[in-house]
DNA sequence: CTGTTAGCGCATTCAC
DNA sequence: GTGAATGCGCTAACAG
């Protein structure tokens, strides 16, 4: 029942506690092949594993990263974890997985909470609201990358959807005007919500088309009904409209069904995020597929160099990667 | 630089350290309110940050717990961890997600690191090729619970859906014949899609209609789509037909979509978990949802018991939940 | 109420 | 080559 130690095996193998420990780190080149074989079989015999957590406590380092997603449920969310344990999984850390679900507070807990479990770094989506505790952090070379979103003023690097580019592609890609785009709640100001606003902004300047706030939303999920009737009984309703989400693309499938709205000769759409089913449903949707795989390595990457200190002398802080455009009926 | 322990602390105000630590525990009946100020104000001035594992290899108990999931690419497993990680969160649990990519090899290699690194439980989705490790951790008391699936004469509970009733639910939706159902490969005895395709001859037979072996598939994501071409190049191809989940469901829709099938009067179909676009594709397709949050949260109490040792005398081995049906257009 | 002591399981000098 | 001793940071008796 009570766990067998390095004690036990050095007992059982007639050697002593340390000998075990060169053995189990593999520094054979300290013993003879007669000891190392005895030692072999008492770790056989006794079933020995050892403790990585006494390990751990010597060695300071844990071989486990703590990851913190702002909102385990947008679909982006799912695939970077799921991405990311692969990249982890190849160097041999382990991840633990924890939810802000946007909520400052849980964020600031759960980092500490990480940091007191001696985590070898941290992977966020932050929140954007505890510029301090992440200074601090820094500052203390705890190991962090950012995704999806950055913290003004925080020396951390930040992966994220090169999102300017995304909406001047996606406004590219309209043929008809008005246009419109709709996103979730800014209550916060979370980074790929703001620049994607923004970023449609910009390229309707670019275009000098007019820039008319009614058409440019924000809300809950349960308020999305709500913006898309405001939207649509405009005196010119919008003929083009980009999902800036899988959750607003979600809803606007939902009502688009239900008002019977025929896509893409009176509405055309795009959707932010590659959501599984822009290829079969009919007619097909337009996406901007986030590069999944490539941002996920790259924060692993920045994390690990981060860790075994291979600092790079000056590392850029933001990494923006471009959104693959997958062309489909919504915007023929 | 170097981390403030809760010797520096004890130093800053002017205690021991035992004191410290019964500060850290709350244990203030064995203090003055002086000291506990006192106490209090070094932990804020040495911004002091307790180790977590230095208390666990004390304590034995570490409030992390082990999950692996065998194919982190299916829906069901990421609804399932994401609603495990809610459960977990409230009660204080942090949990270590790992993926076996239903390979028995890594799963074996994640449950010992897992072990090594002390966690207080494990759920997991096993592949079905480690009975003797299973058998063995269940003798030493290690608390596991199973998800989705069981391993055969291993006394592990496990938490799954009731997968003959679903297949009869779903056998009953349909009008005319024959039907057919397409699952995952078999290559492992995968709980089930085994079950499925056993429930799906259970309730033919029931029926009194005919089994045939040709309309009962399984093959891996790349084979599926000649496993559909050969369906439906029978002589009398399925007039409906089951996809056993959502992987297979989205097979399902491509191909309806690629060769213009029509649903339902050509073609009834229904899907095995609740896939988003169920509802606003068109036809919307009827589903066999799993009720993730309750099994999900008995997966977690389960195992929050064992760790507890609230041991039940006589606790059942399979906690079958049923199936929600969700009839929509593609079996009217 | 507070301090002393002795581990938890392992790794690492440093003598032998 | 091998072992005794020390400490990682914290908790838990047990004295005082």
């Amino acid at each position: 029942m009570k766990k067998t130690t390095i004690a036990d095996v050095a007992r059982y193998a007639n050697v002593s506690n340390s000998t075990v420990s060169q053995y189990l780190n593999k520094r054979y080149e300290y013993m003879s092949t007669e000891t190392r074989k005895k030692i072999e079989e008492a770790v056989e015999a006794l079933q020995y594993r050892p403790n990585l957590m006494a390990r751990s406590l010597k060695q300071k380092s844990t071989f486990t990263i703590g990851i913190i997603v702002a909102n385990i449920i947008h679909d982006f969310s799912t695939k970077i974890i799921n991405a990311l344990e692969a990249e982890f999984d190849k160097k041999g850390f382990h991840m633990i997985v924890c939810n802000s679900a946007d909520n400052p507070k849980k964020e600031r807990e759960h980092v500490e909470t990480l940091l007191e479990k001696q985590v070898d770094g941290l992977i966020v989506f932050p929140t954007g609201e505890n510029q301090n505790l992440y200074i601090r952090l820094n500052q203390q070379k705890m190991p962090i990358v950012f995704i999806d979103r950055f913290i003004e003023d925080v020396a951390i690097p930040a992966v994220l959807l090169d999102n300017f580019s995304a909406m001047d592609m996606a406004v590219e890609q309209f043929q008809k005007q008005p246009l419109a785009i709709v996103t979730t709640s800014l209550a916060l100001p979370i980074t790929p919500r703001v620049e994607r606003l923004e970023g449609f902004r910009q390229a309707l300047r670019k275009r000098d088309l007019p820039i008319d706030e009614r058409y440019i939303k924000n809300g809950d999920p349960s308020e999305i009904e709500e913006i898309f009737n405001e939207l649509f009984a405009l005196e010119q309703p919008p003929r083009g409209i980009i999902a800036a989400n899988d959750r607003i693309a979600q809803e606007l499938m939902v009502y688009i069904k239900k008002h019977n709205l025929h896509v893409p000769d009176d509405l055309q759409v795009i959707a932010v995020d590659d959501v599984p089913y822009a290829k079969f449903i009919t007619p097909s949707i337009t996406t901007l597929q986030q590069p999944i795989l490539p941002m996920a390595q790259k924060s692993a990457a920045l994390l690990l160099a981060k860790i075994k200190k291979e600092q790079l002398p000056h590392e850029p802080q933001l990494y923006r990667f471009t959104p693959i455009l997958m062309e489909r009926d919504s915007t023929i």
